[in-house]
Order: C-alpha cells, then sequence, then structure tokens
DNA sequence: TTGTATGCGTTATCAG
DNA sequence: CTGATAACGCATACAA
C-alpha cells in the first residue's frame, strides 16, 4: 500500500474532489495513460495483461471518462443534438423517448433543443448544438431549407425525418404519410361517405402535404371530386381542429365524414362538433392520424392511422448510430395500419 | 491588411475548418488570449478601447466560444442537468419546455435525462450527468432517496421539484398538492356529493400522498367519514385510470363522484366509466388534477385543478440560476386553482 | 489594467 | 505493442 515515497514529482494519485482521471488508472495498472486509452476506445491492440490489469484498476477506481476532455481532445463528445420542435408535444415526447433508449445503449446522449416550428429558432438550434459539439444531427421535421441541412451535413453526420434528401453524410427517411391517408380516407369512403372533410397540417410541411395528397388519392380512387370547400387548413392542435370546424360549419357546406389529419386536430374537432351539437360518430364519423395514447381514451375512441412515433425515433438514432460507426444507415419503419374504433360508423341512409 | 509578414512562430489567422479560437479574436483584436476572456467572462475590468476593439473582432470573424474547451478548463459547462421521469409524458413535457425556454434566456442548456420511475435509473441518470460536468441538477420528482440529493448537492447545486429538501446547495419546492385536492374534492361535496371515490397516484411519492391528504381533508371538513372501500390506489397513467374503475366497480360500492388524482387517470376513467355505461357527469361526476391541454378537449371537457406545469418549469430553472450566481434562490407559484368545466354535476335527486 | 504560463482530462502523433 | 509528447480551446493564478 505505501511502495512508494509518496512525494514523486507528479502523484495525482487521489485528489481532493473524487473526480478520478484516466491518469490515475494508468498509475494504478502500471501503464502508460495512452495505453489505457487505446483500451478504452479500442484504437489498437493492447496486451491482454495490461488489458486486464488496466480493467481491473478501473473498477477499483470508479473511473468514468470525461466526455468534456474527450469532446475537446478527440473531438468526439458522445452526445447527439436533436432539433425537436415542441418538446411538449405529445407527438415528440414519443419520438424523443425512442431516440433516448437507444441512444443510451451505445452510450450516447441525446441533446434535446428545441425548433418551436420557427426557421430562425431551428437555425439557433443547430447552432447551439454544434458549438456543444455534438457527434450528429437528429432533425424532426422543420422549416429550416433542405440546402442549410445539407450544409450541416458537410461536418457532420445528420439523419432528418419527414423528408427526402440525401448526401454522404446526411441520411433521411419518412413514414409513408399518404399511404396512411389514404387508408384513412378509404375507410370512410367504404363506409359509405361521400361528403368527406378534410383539415390539413401546415402544407409548408411535407408530411402535411403527404397527407393530403393521401387522402386526393382516395377520392379520386372513389371517382369523388376534390371539394375545396371541404378542405381546411390548420396547425396539428387541438385548437387548430376546433377551429376548422367552426370554420368548416360557416360555410354551410354539408359532409357526413370528418378525417383530421392528426390525432390532436381530431380530439380538437370532436369538441368543436360537440359544441354545435353535432355527434360523434352518429353525425359526423372521424378519423385521426398518429394514433397517440389520446386516441385511445378519447370519447368516443378515436379511429386513426397507426405510425408508431417511439420507432420512429429508435430508427433515427439507430441510423445515426450506423453512419457515426461508418457503416451504411437504414431505417424500416411498419408501414401505416389503420386503427378502427368508435369514432366512425357507416352512413346512415 | 498585411503588416505583419505571415511568417510569424504561430499564426493560427485562419484555419482550414471554418472553427474559430478566442486565440484569433485576440489576434485581430490585438490584445492577449486572457484579456478576450476577461471580456467574455466579465472576471475582471478592461479599458474600453479594448473592449471594442475584442467585440468587433467577434463580430467579424463569428466568434463563438467553444462550451466544451470551456467545460474543461473552468469547470463550466453551461449546461444544466434535468432528471425527468419520462420524457414523453404531457406532464413532464410540459416542465421540460419552461426548463428550456428559461435556461436558454441565460445561455444554458438543458441536458434531459428520464428516470422512468426507476430509483436506479434515476441513479444512472444522474450519474449521467455528473459525468458529463453539468453545472447543476434539476430533479422532477422521483423515487431515489432524499439523502442521496443531498450528497450529490454537496457538489453542484440542485433543485428538486415535489419533495421538501433543504441545504446549502440544495434547493427544494412544490406546487400545493393537498390544497388543489382539498379544493377539487370540496367543489363535489358543494355539488351535493358525498360518496366519492378516489384514485389515488403512487403513494410512494410525496405528491400522491398530499393528494390524497387533500381528498381526506375536505372529506373531514363535510363530515364525511373516509371509506377504504372508495379508494384504489393506480399510477398515474390512462390505463390505469381505466382499470381503477373496474376495480371500483367489482367492489360493488356505490359511489356518484369520483376524483382521479391527475388528468391522465381521470380521461382513462372516463372511457373506463363510458365502458360500463355510467355517464360523465349524468352519473358520475368526474375532476382530474393538473389542467393539461388534453383536460380542456376531453369529452366531457374535464373539471381539474390547475397547476401551471409550464410554471413549474421555469421556477425550477429560475431557482438554479438563482443558485449558480450565489444568490438565495427562490420559487412563487400560483396557488391550485379550481377549474370548473363540464364533468361535474350537482347531484340529482 | 494587461500579458505569460500553466493546467483541465483525453486523444492522437510520433518514435521506439 | 507501447510510451512520451503535443495538441484541443479556454480560464486563471501569477507577474508585470
Amino acid at each position: 500500500m505505501n511502495d512508494k515515497p509518496t512525494s514523486a514529482k507528479k502523484a495525482p494519485s487521489s485528489r481532493p474532489d473524487g473526480v478520478v482521471t484516466l491518469e490515475q488508472v494508468a498509475e494504478l495498472a502500471g501503464v502508460s495513460p495512452s495505453t489505457v486509452s487505446r483500451i478504452l476506445n479500442g484504437t489498437a491492440a493492447v496486451s491482454q495483461v495490461k488489458k486486464d490489469a488496466v480493467h481491473a484498476a478501473i473498477q477499483e477506481l470508479g473511473f468514468r471518462p470525461n466526455p468534456v476532455a474527450r469532446g475537446l481532445a478527440g473531438g468526439k463528445t458522445l452526445s447527439i443534438g436533436v432539433v425537436t420542435q415542441i418538446i411538449s408535444s405529445p407527438f415528440y415526447g414519443e419520438a424523443l423517448l425512442g431516440i433516448e433508449r437507444e441512444l443510451e445503449r451505445a452510450g450516447y446522449v441525446p441533446l434535446f433543443v428545441s425548433g418551436n416550428w420557427h426557421e430562425d429558432d431551428e437555425r439557433k438550434a443547430i447552432e447551439t448544438l454544434l458549438s456543444r459539439r455534438v457527434d450528429g444531427v437528429i432533425v424532426l421535421a422543420g422549416r429550416i431549407a433542405d440546402a442549410e441541412l445539407a450544409k450541416v451535413s458537410d461536418n457532420l453526420p445528420v439523419v432528418v425525418v419527414g423528408r427526402q434528401l440525401s448526401g454522404p453524410q446526411l441520411f433521411s427517411f419518412s413514414f409513408d404519410n399518404r399511404e396512411g391517408a389514404r387508408l384513412a380516407t378509404q375507410h370512410l369512403v367504404e363506409q359509405g361517405h361521400r361528403r368527406i372533410a378534410f383539415i390539413a397540417g401546415d402544407l409548408l410541411h411535407d408530411d402535411a402535404v403527404e397527407r393530403q395528397n393521401g387522402y386526393f388519392d382516395a377520392l379520386a380512387a372513389a371517382g369523388i371530386a376534390q371539394d375545396p370547400n371541404l378542405i381546411v387548413q390548420s396547425d396539428y392542435t387541438e385548437a387548430g381542429g376546433m377551429l376548422s370546424v367552426s370554420r368548416l360549419l360557416e360555410r354551410d357546406t354539408h359532409f357526413t365524414a370528418l378525417f383530421a389529419s392528426n390525432d390532436q386536430m381530431a380530439i380538437g374537432a370532436c369538441l368543436g362538433l360537440h359544441r354545435r351539437n353535432l355527434r360523434v360518430p352518429d353525425d359526423v364519423s372521424l378519423v385521426g392520424f398518429d394514433d397517440l395514447i389520446m386516441a385511445r381514451y378519447s370519447m368516443p375512441p378515436l379511429t386513426t392511422v397507426r405510425q408508431s412515433v417511439y420507432e420512429i425515433g429508435t430508427e433515427a438514432a439507430k441510423a445515426m448510430l450506423d453512419m457515426l460507426r461508418g457503416s451504411q444507415p437504414k431505417a424500416t419503419l411498419p408501414g401505416p395500419e389503420l386503427v378502427v374504433r368508435e369514432s366512425t360508423r357507416r352512413m346512415q341512409r
């Protein structure tokens, strides 16, 4: 225990604070710091003996590498920036959970910043992330220009969800929104509805456009003409859904079914209809999109299109990890699936 | 523009990558790096002339200090760890948003990690945070022992929401759950209800206990005896709320009102009641707690107790910033407030 | 008030 | 396979 005169020039043996450094590990294991680093990162082959000694030392000292120092020295911070839009949204929450879980398994930590559906905020968010030296960036939808994202990917791997981009360090994938929306609308058609209103999301976003296209697809397949009076654009929020119903009703156009392009708007629409004394599904059949938890517990339980938002998160994270380790990223999402609950019914009469 | 022979020993004037360093700023401004650092941190007084020169240089070069290097050198990473339970929960989402917004104003970034309502996970989360060298930790509820949190606060400022702790670097505050629950129950009593069922949260947690106490308070004040048959313990989820209704109904005890101690359980309960052909509020008056967005849009819109979860977030962040700058932390939360909507009504007959 | 020197904990580039 | 040694970008005693 006291083989050395503790008066060595440099004896970081134990510091006042509980911080254990790689250097101490090296000392205890009787090797050089570089060797410890190599073992930690698998940067080079090391003899088994030293490996064991180092691992033992790590155990004994309870050493945990300092990501900050790591970040400075090697450029790797083991953290992944995630640009979300509204962290409090039930939709994004699910995705973030998936990302967090998947990243954690690989020792990475997500750094969440909100873009607030605002281009400037997104840009700032990315700035923040870059200045924090994240190892990669995952972008969930958003408004920032494709070109800007591409530029970011010059320096870092970037995964984008909900767009179609690609590049050497740029990977993107989307849920099949169009097909999902088509299924939803088709379901309504099959129930005998022909006057099917549609609440679109913000058409600045691909996914909103795709969902609208899916709606058109189903209409076309059924030989139903599009009626602009049945379409209203909104913003994916409950309040927006409720307001949309008012707008629709003010137009004095008759409809027996309503497809809201996300669950939140559907929930809001449901209340809006209720306020006008229109019952779901008796007077109006209602379909949502996303299958958030709220869809299952709404009254009546909402027919909707299932997309596993959680899986979108895990897939994005996996793709990022792929890129990080140099392999070809991929993402396989389950296809859209209609979940029929109690907000839709066959048209009467 | 070219006053110096560009063959100086060290001329980091412009690097291949676009990274601008403090050193370059110093060079351009004609001062030493330390001076730039001082200006940036306000560590010492600097002459106005140099200040201006430095600021100009910063502008011109678009310099942004590297938080990673900062973290290594000064021990400050300008990041605050946040231990949340489930990042995807609508409740926590709101709080996180508040934290993020408030922290951002001060140049800090939150690092969210999930505790998953699991002691071990929480411990690991805190470990992760510490190894990331966060400047402080905000803990939202959770299961980890008070003593452990106190220990963490030996090295770092800690803000805990939902418990009663304190110490030199430890600050906590809670929403007045007891009073909120009392208000909710009292409302039911005032509506003429006497058989009021209660769905408790996990009683391992202070807030759940407090809400139950508030329920008891109101009962006592009204001279109504507690009936264990009317109480069921659950877990703050929609599924739990729904299940609780079944459990309640199986007991064959009659009740005309139900107080679910959070909105999510109330929503679940509402569906559960519906499944048994019990109408809200006609057969059963229902009250929730939290006033999440979903409460406003549920069918019927839910009477509940408002607590600004967003503000809980901002207050926690403010308290943390207070501690960080050495001043006494404080947190003032608006008191509980009953929001009467359409899920409750005067008892008939 | 300002500059110099040193260190923060790792990784990476060299020689052996 | 392994060990010195030099960065990484900034903060901070210490001098001046």
